[in-house]
This record gives structure tokens, C-alpha cells and sequence, in this order.
DNA sequence: TTTAAATACATCGATTTCTTATGTATCTTT
DNA sequence: AAAGATACATAAGAAATCGATGTATTTAAA
């Protein structure tokens, strides 16, 4: 089973930030696999809307890059920055209170 | 504090539909009040996302509708179909499924 | 050995979904 | 009388994602 589109819809750039967040440094396609096997192939990215999304926090400079070459291929890795720390907690703060309204909201806990 | 259109993004389907699946008939407006009463204003709908929503629902006859005049005012009242009720578990069941998921990926809860 | 699959980047048109604004009209409260 | 709430609806534009396409290297399989 994967998750419909529409759902993973606003939540990619909270997950790429908290991979980020953990790991020293990671790459593109490694943040694709990453989260295809901590989901079991449930959440897989797609590049059309990874690299956009990448470029996007380098941009606002929530991330820094660097590019490495590996044997004749290049990677570009990307780390978090402090503001893309920050922004980090509150990204999965938000989501973490979002759960908890829509819990109540589906009625997904015996109500007391 | 209100949630980020982004993180709404792709819920309001299982909403509207969790919510008819729960009363006899609403109308569209109706859905809007209680769905900012229930979550004391953190979770918003706009008009100009619920009717089209409303309209997709009803063509692709997870609902089925009945207008109704109220003095001189007229109120388009949604009821779930049979096909909604199924559609409803489903959403609520993937919903719900995604959130253990990312609660596992955002490191929510303590690893064991 | 050659071909398919995986690795690794990137862009782009089309699609979907939502926002913001606009429009119409009635009812209620100040 | 006017403002705010009730109640529907549409429509242009913005934003995010999908699916396809493109380039190129490396590795595994047939």
C-alpha cells in the first residue's frame, strides 16, 4: 500500500527537514531511499517534486550545499542550517498538533 | 493559532466525509461552523474550497443532495451514499495509518 | 557483452487543489 | 439604516505535485 498523493501532499518539506536535521549530510536520491525504507515503500518521493523542493530550502536558506564528485558522477549534498533547525521544531510541532486535532476531529480515540 | 493551508492540504475530502458519515444530512455551511467549533478555530474552510468539494462528492455520488427552502432562503443539504460510507472508512483508515507512519518518521514517539 | 536496472542530477508541461476575490441574496442584530 | 451573519456559487490565479523526459555513469544480469 502507498499513501495517495493528496495526502502526502504538505508534509514533504517537514519530512526532508527532519531527515536533514538527524543526518550530518544527505543527498537526493539517498533522501528518496531513506524514506522509502523507513516507510516500507509507503511515502515514496518523487524527484519531480523532490529537487524543486530542495532548491526551494536552499533558496530560503534553510540549507547549505555541497558538491561532491564521485568518480565521474556528481552529488550535491545538502545540511541543515540554524534557521533550517528551527524551523525544523516547528514544522514537526505543528504537524505533531495537527495529529492531535484530527484524532478528535475522524474520532480515532474512544472518547472518554 | 490556525494550521497551515499546507498541512491541510489533501484532508478535507476525509473530513466533509467523516462528518456526513456521522450526521443524517448537513449543509455546506453547516460543515464549516462545526468543523471550526470542533476544533476551536484551528482548522478553517473556505468557501471557495468546500463547494467545489461538495460539488466532486456529489458527482461522484458519494453523497446525494436535497435543496431545501427556508423561508425565502434556499439550503442545499448533503446526505452520505452508501458508497460514501465505504468511501469514508477508507479514507479514515488510510488517514490514520499515515499518521503512525509519520509519527514513526518524525520520531515522535520514543524508539524502543 | 550488451542490455537492463540502479544511481544521480535536473527541468517542464499538465493537473489538481486551494486561495482570494467577487457576486447574489436573505435574515438578524445593533 | 447598516453591519454582520447566513447561504449559495463561480472564477482567476497561485502553489505543489505528477509524470514524462533528458543526460550520464555505474553495476548487475542475461
Amino acid at each position: 500500500m502507498i499513501f495517495s498523493s493528496e495526502l502526502i501532499k504538505g508534509t514533504l518539506k517537514t519530512i526532508i527537514l527532519k531527515l536533514l536535521n538527524e543526518q550530518d549530510r544527505m543527498y537526493g536520491y539517498e533522501i528518496t531511499q531513506k524514506v522509502k525504507e523507513m516507510t516500507q515503500g509507503k511515502i515514496q518521493i518523487t524527484e519531480g517534486a523532490l529537487y524543486p523542493m530542495l532548491h526551494s530550502l536552499e533558496k530560503d536558506e534553510l540549507v547549505t550545499t555541497e558538491t561532491v564528485h564521485i568518480g565521474k558522477r556528481v552529488r550535491k549534498y545538502y545540511s541543515i542550517s540554524n534557521a533550517g533547525q528551527a524551523k525544523t521544531k516547528e514544522k514537526v510541532n505543528e504537524f505533531a498538533a495537527f495529529m492531535e486535532t484530527m484524532t478528535f476531529l475522524l474520532d480515532l480515540k474512544p472518547t472518554t
